[in-house]
RNA sequence: GCUGGGAUAGUGAAGCGGUCAAACACGGGUGACUGUAAAUCAUCUGGCUCAGCCUUCGGGGGUUCGAAUCCCUCUCCCAGCA
């Protein structure tokens, strides 16, 4: 019988404003965690509010990883998280600290838990090119040089990068790393709409519109970093199309979307244990680590 | 009170005698997605005992083999005149 020498690697995951943010914290403080943010977004700096970025206050002193760690006009992937997250759990091991791997990013987590070889070639001037086509002729393209589909034929963007890779990439791993537990937190649809309205008036409150702002004098619209969160649809309320009110409508919509793919990404991982509340989700969790800290 | 315009599925909006359960957009559901992923895409969206059937196009009544589409009437909206 092998003792578990390192601390397991807590993962939190589940839709947007489900509160794995704040169960993350409660959990950090009382087993003596850190925290590594697996979000696509909270990884630009400069976009705090529109991303409902924890702050330094609302961290309560636990340390965080994973935040601030590119510009928004820098290419950051999921393949570059990886990295980045592999090498900060073997840093919280090493100081003896539990780490916790939280966030709603499905493709970040699923990267780390499940050990994702990404295929490394990247070629912006094929994208470039490739983007000129429409995705009849992607396919068409594919089918001439006898690279394997997506499944969606529709999705230009899949398509390229299939030609990009020369087919898909069909690494797979079904079962997830060693030493690792997966929480997921999952409320009701009202209830997650209800906090998303919430979370929407104070990003108001809290100066979002003012940050749009300065983002919009520094990058340009086209960048991945600025679609999506809730920052074009600011910059419709700067525009005068919308009222604020109709930016938090949109909002909420937007969110809700976003929690229903995010929500239909994790329900393929039967490894995670699911709980209807952060509350629970922290019970669950601490059950898990109470039996890890009796070994020691 | 008179004269014109209008009432169509969750919303907006086409249709203007048959091929209409009714275009399209939005909203909503389901799903895909291993180096853009808060992205991108697919699919369904009146009901049902679902290759068929049933109930819909403000209400009621007609015309017609056949109406959301034509006529009459009622109700409610909007514009102009009183």
């Amino acid at each position: 019988m092998a003792t578990v020498r390192e601390a397991p690697l807590v993962v939190i995951v589940g839709p947007t404003a489900s509160g794995k943010t704040g169960l993350a914290i409660k959990l950090a403080k009382h087993w003596g965690g850190e925290i590594i943010s697996a979000d696509s977004r909270s990884i630009y700096r400069g976009m705090d509010i529109g991303t409902a970025k924890p702050s330094l206050v609302e961290q309560e002193g636990v340390v965080h990883f994973g935040l601030d760690l590119a510009d928004p006009d820098q290419r950051f992937t999921a393949a570059d998280f990886k990295k980045y997250a592999e090498a900060k759990i073997v840093d919280i091991r090493n100081r003896e600290k539990v780490p916790i791997l939280v966030g709603g990013t499905g493709l970040y987590i699923d990267g780390v838990i499940f050990d994702y070889s990404f295929d490394n070639s990247f070629n912006p001037e094929l994208r470039a090119t490739l983007q000129n086509l429409s995705a009849e002729e992607l396919v068409e393209y594919c089918n001439q040089h006898s690279i394997e589909l997506p499944q969606n034929r529709g999705n230009k963007r899949h398509l390229i990068r299939a030609i990009e890779i020369g087919g898909i990439n069909h690494k797979r791993n079904s079962s997830l790393i060693d030493n690792c537990f997966v929480v997921g937190i999952s409320p009701s649809r009202v209830e997650l709409r209800e906090r998303a309205r919430q979370r929407a008036h104070i990003m108001f409150s809290a100066g979002v519109v003012e940050e749009t702002i300065k983002l919009t004098q520094q990058f340009d619209w086209s960048l991945p970093s600025m679609s999506g969160s809730i920052y074009p649809i600011i910059n419709r309320l700067l525009l005068g199309e919308i009222s604020e009110a109709e930016v938090i409508e949109l909002a909420v919509q937007s969110d809700m979307r976003l929690a229903k793919r995010q929500i239909t990404w994790f329900r393929r991982n039967k490894a995670i244990l699911w709980s209807e509340s952060a509350e629970k989700g922290y019970l669950l969790a601490s059950k898990a680590l109470q039996a890890y800290k009796a070994e020691h």
